[in-house]
DNA sequence: GGACGCAATGTTATAGTGTTGCCTGTTCCT
DNA sequence: AGGAACAGGCAACACTATAACATTGCGTCC
């Protein structure tokens, strides 16, 4: 863990909802005051992933912090179409469900995507989109 | 349905694992003749999503056609890595924890997207990736 | 200590993916 | 005919990601 993968972890964390990899780039380059460059980034973030530190949502080309890194994570993200938050929630029931579904069609599985786009409570309460 | 929008469903099928979009734009353009721009394909792709027709697989940023678009599509991807081919499948048993999940959260889904990554059973065969 | 190896980062350019805005033609309805 | 609604053409641009190559810093081994 060197101090730019840290850097770009805290950001994470304190965006609070998923940042885009240019959102980091350049919030890199303001806090650091020196221009950091897309390829630094996105190495970084590979690694912070590889580390269970970082999950990238697929649907939004964006990245949030894991909320349980120790863990295996076989996570799902609920995402709010509507205020851009996302909550990450684990059910392993869902795997299970995956890898018997897999087994069916002879498919060695490696990487789980799972994504539900929709309203988060507090917006779906405010009103609709 | 209109001569284009066909045209862009013929060349999915064709094509029989997922297509980019500027892959499609090159194809329609090479068998027409004449040169089709970025937002045709989208627009086009739109309207196929919209009918349940096609459906975007977040992860490689493609499209395939859907193979029962009579109903309504609760499926997933198994998308092999190796030879860039995918499986749809559908189990509503996986929609329906996800449903569970939501309602624990307070969230109202709309779109969902579930994608496994891994190895199909003919590559698993032939060999590591 | 000098030479090498290695991991991380910097730099520049470019590839790949998707959107906006504006205009034109067609259809279909009254 | 007038006009709304929709499909598509086109140019420019915005956003996302990677390739290719150079540099820095640190540890190790002789």
């Amino acid at each position: 863990m060197t101090e730019l993968r840290r850097r770009i972890l805290e950001l994470l964390w304190a965006s609070g909802r998923p940042a885009g990899a240019y959102e980091l780039i350049e919030a890199v380059t303001r806090r650091d005051s020196r221009p950091v460059g897309p390829p630094t980034v996105y190495r970084a973030l590979e690694f912070l992933m590889a580390q269970g530190l970082v999950s990238r949502i697929e649907s939004l080309n964006a990245y949030v912090p894991c909320v349980h890194p120790e863990r295996d994570h076989d996570c799902l993200f609920f995402i709010c179409s509507r205020c851009r938050a996302s909550v990450e929630l684990e059910d392993s029931r869902i795997g299970g469900l995956l890898a018997e579904d897999a087994a069916v069609v002879g498919f060695v599985a490696t990487r789980r995507t799972v994504e539900v786009e929709g309203m988060c409570a507090q917006c779906a309460e405010v009103g609709a989109a």
